[in-house]
RNA sequence: GGCCGAGUGGCGAAACUGGCAGACGCACGGGACUUAAAAUCCCGUGGAGAGCGAUCUCCGUGCGGGUUCGAUCCCCGCCUCGGCCA
C-alpha cells in the first residue's frame, strides 16, 4: 500500500505523470486517425495536424521545468501554421485539445486559433513578443507581423501557471494544486477516521471492492464510487456516524496468469496493482477510512476466511429448524452408531455445509488446467480451440442448496432492484412437482416381479433412496404421468450400464464418451438438435403396468433432480422434439380447459386431464394433489420440491488463491486413508507455500501437490497428514469483507458482536450489475450461516443495493465501405463491408437516422460501444483528472445521467462541468488578483428575499437529490444556483457560504479552497449541512396554465393557496381566456389547484 | 428463444408517477470586451408558418390503437436498440 506522500511530491507526480500521459494520449490519437484514413476516407490535413500534434506532445517531456518556455525556440515558421491549417473547424478532438493545453492554451505560446472559414486567418504570437498573423492558404502565403507586443501572459488549463520574467501568476482554478493539497489534509487530520462504535444514526455505505487488475482504474470505478463518496459526505455533514471503507479482491486469475507469463510471484504484482489503485483512488478525493483498507489476499484476512470455512465444515443444516447446526448436534441414526466411528465420522462427514464430492469437471488436457464452464464452447476450449473433457474429480463443495429456501424467501424484506430480486429467485429456480420410481424389470421378466415390487413399496414407503431396481425421476407435471412414452436417463446416471443390453454396449459407450466432451451448456441448449441412444431396457410405467422404454440423452443433466426423467412428448417441449426426431410415440393427456380439442399437438399450459385412468377430468392443479398423495400412500413417487440451484462447487485446481485449513490423513506409504481433519484454528492460516512453479501439470493435480514437503505433510497427534492441495474460489474473499472492514485489525476474532451488532447491516451497497447473482448470493449464504451459529447478529448483510449504470465509450458513427469500394448504407450491408469511423462533422441526422453528409443515401450507424482496448475508446481516469482534475471527473460522472443508466462518455461534457467548477472559484475568487483572494463582489450584505429564496430551494432539491441519488438533478440546479449568482456585482456571503458547503460532497477539493478563501476554519467536509427554512420554499403567488378543451390558451397568476373557484374566477378574468369562451358552452371546468385550469366547452 | 431495461431537440438529459414537454450541460449562432485570437460575460437555440413588432398559429416525447377534461407518464398491440440468461 502506498505511503502517504509530501504534497511537493504528489504534484510533481501528477505533472509528469499527465505529460507522459498526454504524449501517449496524443500519440495513439494521431496513429488511429492515420490508420482511419485507409477505409474512412479522412482529408490528407487532418492527418496531418494529428502528426504535428504528436510531435508537439513530444516535445514536453516530464522534466522539463517550464514546458512553455520551450516553444518559442521550436516555433514553426507561418508556412508551416499554414500547412497545419486545414480549412477549418476542425472538430476539437482529444489531441487538439490536450496539444492546447500543453501548449499554453492560450496565445504566448505558439497557440493556433480556431480558423475561421470566412476569413481563412489563423494567428500565433509570442509571450510578451510580436504578434504574428499567418495565413493558411497557399493564395495568400506570406505572413503579416504586426510589430506590437502581446500583452496577454500565458495560462493553461490544468491550473499550473509557471512564473517567468514576463508572466504574471494567476490565482485561476487549479486543480492540480489544490487537489494534493486537500488530500493530505485530510490524510493528516484524520478527517475521514470512522470511530470504532457509532454514536446516534448511523450509516453503513459500502462499494463493490475492485479486483486489482494491471490496467489501473477504469473511469467505470469512481462511477460508483463517487455516490457512494457523495452520500457519506453529506451523512457527515448532519452528523451521521458513517462508515465508508475501501479494499481489494485481490485472488485471482489474471494475476497467477500473469505469474506464469513473466515468473513474477502472484503476491509482488498484485501489490503493485494494489499500490497503483490506492494511488488513483486517493487522487479522486474519496472520504474512506484508509485505516480500514484490507486485501482478500492478506495473511490476517485469509487466516478468517480459512476460519469461516472451517465454521461452515463444522456445520450441518436441520431441514426442520431451517437452520444450520453444530455438527456435534447431528443425531446418528442407530444403524449408523452401532456401524463404529468411522462410520459415524463418514455420516458426519456427509452431513458438513461443506463437503468432498466427485464433481463432473471441464479438463482440458492440451491447457492442463480445469475450465470453469463459461470457458468452454462447443465442447473446446474458448481460449486455444482444445478439446475438453467432463471428467469426476473429488472437489470440495459447499451446501447452498441447503439454504435455497431461506435465501430466496428472506429476499422479501430487503431495498433491492425488482430485477436483481427476481434473478437471485429465478437462479435459486425452486419448483414444485413429485418424484416417482419407475421399476426396472430384470431380463425377460414380464410381470411378476413388477407386482413384488409394488406390494413391497406399498407397505415398505417410498425410500430415501430408489434403489437399484428402480429409476426415480423428478417432474414438475405429474399430472401428465400418463402420457408418459419413455424415459431419459443421463449419461452419467449409474443405471446406464446395469441398463444397457449387449446389442446397444458399442452404441451407449460411444455416446457417454461424446458427452463427456460437451460442456451444461451445450447440452441444454436448446436450438441444438437432440442427440440420444436406446439402453435396449424398459421399465415398467408404476400406474399402467405398461413398459416403458429407457434412452439415454445428454439434453438430461446428472446434476438437476434425479438424473432422470419421465418423457411426456405431447406437453414438453424438449420430450416433443426428442420424440419426434427418434420416432416415439406421442400420447395426449392434457386438453386446454376452454373445451377445445387439443390432439397430437403440443401443448405445455395448464388444462384438463384426458386419458388418465381414474384422474382423467382432473384440473391440472387438482390433478397435482391427488397424484401426489397417492404416489406417496403406494410408496412410488412423493410430492417434491426441487431448486435449479446447484451446491456451489468451492475448490479449485489453482495456485493464487486460499488454501484450505483440511489435512487428509495418508498412510505409512503416503497414500490417503479417506480420513480428514480440519486444522485448529489456532493453526490458520495456512499461508501459501513459496513455489516457482505456477504452471498446471499434466494431470488435474493442482499447483499446491508439488509444493516441498515441508509444507505440504505434517503431522498431529502421531498421525500423519497431506495439506488439501485445492485452493478456494475468488469468491471465496469477497462474501465477508464487509464484515472485516468494521473490525479490520482484531487478532481475536474476525469482528468484533458488539461492532458487528452496531454497524451491521450495510445500509447502501453500490456495484455493477454483473455480480447480481453469484457474489450477492454467495455473501447471503455465508452470512446466514455465521448468523445461525451465533457469530453475526443480522439476517442479511446488505440493506439496500443499487447497481450503477455501465459507461461506454465516445458516441461513434461508423459508415461502411464495401470491398469493391464505395460506401454502403448502414442497414444494407453485408458480412464483408468493412465498417469505418466517421468523424461526426461529415455525418447529419436525416429523419430517424444519421447520413453522410456528402451522400445523403448512405445511411450510417451511430452507437456508443463498450469500452475496450481493443476498440481504442478506454478512458483512463488519471488523463481525466490530469486535464481537468478530479472534482471535474467526480462531477462529470454524476451530471452525465442518472446513476443507473448505461451512458456514453463524453469529453466535451467533461469539459462543461471543468467550466461549471470555473465558474464557482469565479464567484468567490478574485481572479485578478495576484494572490488567492476573496473577490470584491463578495459582501457582507444581508441577502434579499429573492437570494435566499434561490438558495434554500438549492439547498432543498440538493438534499432531496442525494438521499435519491439523482446526483444529475442536484448539480443542475447547483449550476443554476451559480448562474444566478455570476452576474451579481454584490453576491452575500451569507448566501455563498451554505452554497460551498453543499458543492463539498461533489467537489470536495474546491469546495475546501473556497471555505478556506471565505476564511472559514477548514474543512468544509465536516462542516454542518445547511438548514432548509421552509419559508424560503413556499411562493406567494403561482402562474398557472389555463387550457381550453386541452389546449394550453393562456396563463394567470393567483395566490399559492387559491382554491378551484377562485382558480376558476382568475382565468376567466383573463381577457383572451373570456374571448376563446364567449359564445360556447362551459361543459365542465377541472381546476386543480396551484397546478391548472382546465375549460372543457362544447 | 426467455427475462430485464430503454426509446424525448444535433448530443447527454429533465419533467412532483396523469397537469405549462425539453430544466441543466454540450454543440451551434449572435453580441460585448480585444488591434486580433483565446479566456470571460450577455443573448438566442425542438420543427414549420404568420407578423415591423411585443407576440400568435399549427405540429412534436419510437409506431398504431385505447382510457381520460388532460397521456412522455396508465392499458392493449407492434417496431427498434441494449443488457443478462439459455
Amino acid at each position: 500500500m502506498a505511503e502517504p506522500r509530501a504534497l511537493d511530491a504528489q504534484v510533481e507526480d501528477r505533472l509528469a505523470g499527465g505529460v507522459v500521459e498526454v504524449h501517449r494520449h496524443a500519440a495513439r490519437q494521431g496513429q488511429r486517425r492515420i490508420d482511419d484514413r485507409r477505409p474512412g476516407g479522412l482529408r490528407e490535413e487532418e492527418a496531418d495536424a494529428a502528426l504535428v500534434g504528436r510531435e508537439r506532445a513530444l516535445e514536453h517531456r516530464p522534466g522539463a521545468q517550464n514546458p512553455g518556455e520551450q516553444l518559442p525556440s521550436r516555433e514553426a515558421g507561418p508556412e508551416r501554421v499554414g500547412h497545419l491549417h486545414p480549412p477549418c473547424r476542425r472538430p476539437a478532438g482529444a489531441e487538439q485539445r490536450l496539444l492546447e493545453e500543453r501548449s499554453g492554451g492560450c496565445a504566448g505560446s505558439g497557440h493556433r486559433a480556431a480558423c475561421r472559414e470566412t476569413t481563412g486567418w489563423s494567428t500565433r504570437c509570442r509571450p510578451g513578443g510580436d504578434i504574428r498573423i499567418a495565413c493558411p492558404g497557399p493564395e495568400q502565403p506570406r505572413p503579416r507581423t504586426v510589430p506590437r507586443r502581446c500583452r496577454f501572459p500565458r495560462r493553461r488549463r490544468d491550473g499550473f501557471s509557471p512564473s517567468g520574467p514576463r508572466t504574471r501568476r494567476m490565482p485561476r482554478y487549479q486543480p492540480a494544486r489544490i487537489e494534493p493539497k486537500w488530500q493530505s489534509w485530510w490524510e493528516s487530520h484524520d478527517t475521514f477516521a470512522t470511530p470504532r462504535l457509532p454514536t446516534g444514526r448511523k450509516r453503513y455505505v459500502l462499494d463493490m471492492f475492485p479486483y486489482p487488475s494491471g490496467e489501473g482504474l477504469h473511469v467505470g470505478h469512481p462511477e460508483g464510487y463517487t455516490a457512494t463518496d457523495i452520500v457519506t459526505r453529506f451523512e457527515r455533514m448532519r452528523g451521521t456516524a458513517v462508515m465508508h471503507p475501501m479494499g481489494f479482491d485481490a485472488f485471482g486469475l489474471p494475476a497467477e496468469e500473469y505469474a506464469i507469463r513473466t515468473g513474477t510471484p502472484p503476491r509482488e504484482s498484485t501489490e503493485r496493482n494494489i499500490a497503483t489503485f490506492t494511488r488513483q483512488l486517493k487522487m479522486l478525493g474519496f472520504s474512506y477510512d484508509w485505516k480500514r483498507v484490507l486485501a482478500t489476499t492478506d495473511p490476517e484476512y485469509v487466516r478468517w476466511t480459512q476460519w469461516i470455512f472451517l465454521v461452515l465444515f463444522d456445520t450441518w443444516f436441520d431441514t426442520t429448524l431451517q437452520r444450520g447446526r453444530p455438527i456435534a448436534e447431528l443425531p446418528i441414526p442407530d444403524d449408523v452408531a452401532a456401524a463404529g466411528p468411522e462410520a459415524v465420522a463418514r455420516y458426519r462427514d456427509e452431513h458438513r455445509l461443506a463437503y468432498q464430492s466427485e464433481a463432473p469437471v471441464n479438463w482440458c488436457p492440451a491447457l492442463g488446467t480445469v475450465l470453469a464452464n463459461e470457458e468452454v464452447i462447443g465442447g473446446v476450449s474458448e481460449r486455444g480451440g482444445h478439446p475438453v473433457v467432463r471428467i469426476p474429480l473429488r472437489q470440495w463443495m459447499l451446501r447452498i442448496t441447503a439454504y435455497a429456501d431461506r435465501l430466496e424467501r428472506e429476499l422479501d424484506g430487503l431495498d433491492w432492484p425488482a430485477s436483481i430480486k427476481k434473478l437471485q429467485s429465478d437462479w435459486i429456480g425452486r419448483s414444485t412437482g413429485a418424484e416417482v420410481d419407475f421399476f426396472v424389470c430384470p431380463p425377460g421378466d414380464a410381470g411378476s416381479s413388477f407386482a413384488a415390487w409394488q406390494s413391497a413399496r406399498a407397505t415398505a414407503g417410498f425410500p430415501a433412496e430408489p434403489g437399484v431396481d428402480a429409476i426415480r425421476v423428478y417432474t414438475t407435471r405429474p399430472d401428465t404421468l400418463y402420457g408418459v412414452t419413455y424415459l431419459v436417463v443421463a449419461p452419467e446416471h449409474p443405471l446406464v450400464e446395469r441398463l444397457t443390453t449387449a446389442a446397444q454396449r458399442d452404441a451407449i459407450a460411444a455416446y457417454r464418451d461424446a458427452a463427456t466432451r460437451k460442456s451444461d451448456l451445450d447440452r441444454t441448449d436448446l436450438a441444438k438438435e437432440k442427440t440420444g441412444v436406446f439402453t435396449g431396457s424398459s421399465c415398467v410405467h408404476p400406474l399402467t403396468g405398461r413398459p416403458v422404454p429407457v434412452w439415454v440423452a445428454d439434453y438430461v443433466l446428472a446434476s438437476y433432480g434425479t438424473g432422470a426423467i419421465m418423457a411426456v412428448p405431447a406437453h414438453d417441449d424438449r420430450d416433443w422434439d426428442f420424440a419426434k426426431a427418434f420416432g416415439l410415440p406421442i400420447v395426449t393427456v392434457v386438453e386446454p380447459s376452454d373445451g377445445h380439442g387439443h390432439d397430437g399437438t403440443l401443448f405445455t399450459g395448464a388444462g384438463r386431464a384426458v386419458a388418465s385412468g381414474p384422474y382423467t377430468g382432473l384440473e391440472t392443479a387438482e390433478f397435482i394433489a391427488r397424484i401426489g398423495a397417492d404416489l406417496r400412500a403406494a410408496g412410488i413417487g412423493r410430492p417434491a420440491v426441487n431448486y435449479k440451484l446447484r451446491d456451489w462447487l468451492f475448490s479449485r485446481q489453482r495456485f493464487w488463491g486460499e488454501p484450505f485449513p483440511i489435512l487428509h490423513e495418508v498412510d505409512g506409504a503416503g497414500v490417503p486413508t479417506g480420513a480428514i481433519r480440519a486444522l485448529d484454528p489456532a493453526d490458520l492460516p495456512v499461508h501459501l507455500p513459496h513455489l516457482t512453479d505456477f504452471k498446471p501439470g499434466n494431470t488435474p493435480d493442482p499447483p499446491l501437490s508439488r509444493s516441498p514437503a515441508d509444507w505440504l505433510f505434517v503431522e498431529r497427534d502421531g498421525k500423519r497428514y497431506r495439506r488439501e492441495t485445492n485452493t478456494m474460489p475468488q469468491w471465496a474473499g469477497s462474501c465477508w469483507y464487509y464484515l472485516r472492514f468494521l473490525d479490520p485489525h482484531n487478532t481475536e476474532r474476525f469482528v468484533d458482536p458488539d461492532v458487528e451488532r452496531a454497524w451491521m447491516p450495510v445500509d447502501l451497497y453500490i456495484g455493477g450489475a454483473e455480480h447480481a447473482v453469484l457474489h450477492l448470493l454467495y455473501a447471503r449464504f455465508w452470512h446466514k450461516v455465521l448468523h445461525d451459529r451465533g457469530h453475526v447478529s443480522s439476517l442479511e448483510p446488505f440493506h439496500r443495493l443499487v447497481n450503477q449504470g455501465m459507461i461506454l465509450g465516445e458516441m461513434e458513427f461508423t459508415g461502411y465501405r464495401s470491398p469493391k469500394g464505395g460506401w454502403v448504407s448502414a442497414e444494407k450491408r453485408s458480412a464483408e463491408d468493412v465498417g469505418a469511423k466517421v468523424p461526426a462533422d461529415q455525418v447529419e441526422k436525416q429523419g430517424e437516422h444519421f447520413v453522410l453528409r456528402d451522400a445523403p443515401k448512405i445511411r450510417v450507424e451511430s452507437r456508443a460501444y463498450k469500452m475496450s482496448k481493443a476498440r481504442g475508446n478506454v478512458v483512463n481516469p488519471d488523463t481525466v483528472v490530469t486535464e481537468f482534475g478530479a472534482d471535474s471527473l467526480r462531477l462529470y460522472e454524476m451530471f452525465m445521467g442518472p446513476l443507473e443508466a448505461t451512458k456514453p462518455w463524453s469529453t466535451t461534457g467533461v469539459s462543461g462541468v471543468r467550466g461549471f467548477l470555473d465558474r464557482c472559484w469565479r464567484l468567490v475568487v478574485d481572479e485578478r488578483a495576484d494572490d488567492v483572494t476573496l473577490a470584491a463582489q463578495v459582501v457582507d450584505d444581508p441577502p434579499t428575499d429573492d437570494q435566499l429564496r434561490e438558495l434554500h430551494r438549492t439547498v432543498h432539491k440538493v438534499t432531496t437529490d442525494i438521499e435519491s441519488l439523482s446526483f444529475n438533478t442536484a448539480i443542475a440546479r447547483m449550476m443554476e444556483f451559480v448562474n444566478v449568482f455570476t452576474p451579481l456585482d454584490r453576491r452575500p456571503r451569507a448566501v455563498l457560504e451554505p452554497f460551498v458547503t453543499i458543492l463539498a460532497p461533489f467537489a470536495p477539493h474546491l469546495a475546501e479552497e473556497l471555505w478556506e478563501v471565505l476564511g472559514r476554519p477548514a474543512p468544509v467536509s465536516t462542516a454542518p449541512w445547511p438548514t432548509v427554512v421552509e419559508r424560503w420554499l413556499r411562493d406567494d403567488t403561482v402562474e398557472v396554465p389555463v387550457q381550453v378543451n386541452g389546449k394550453l390558451r393562456g396563463r394567470v397568476t393567483v395566490a399559492a393557496d387559491a382554491d378551484p373557484a377562485a382558480l376558476e374566477a382568475a382565468a376567466q378574468a383573463d381577457p383572451r381566456i373570456a374571448e376563446l369562451l364567449a359564445g360556447k358552452q362551459v361543459v365542465k371546468v377541472v381546476a386543480v389547484p396551484g397546478r391548472m385550469v382546465n375549460f372543457v366547452v362544447r
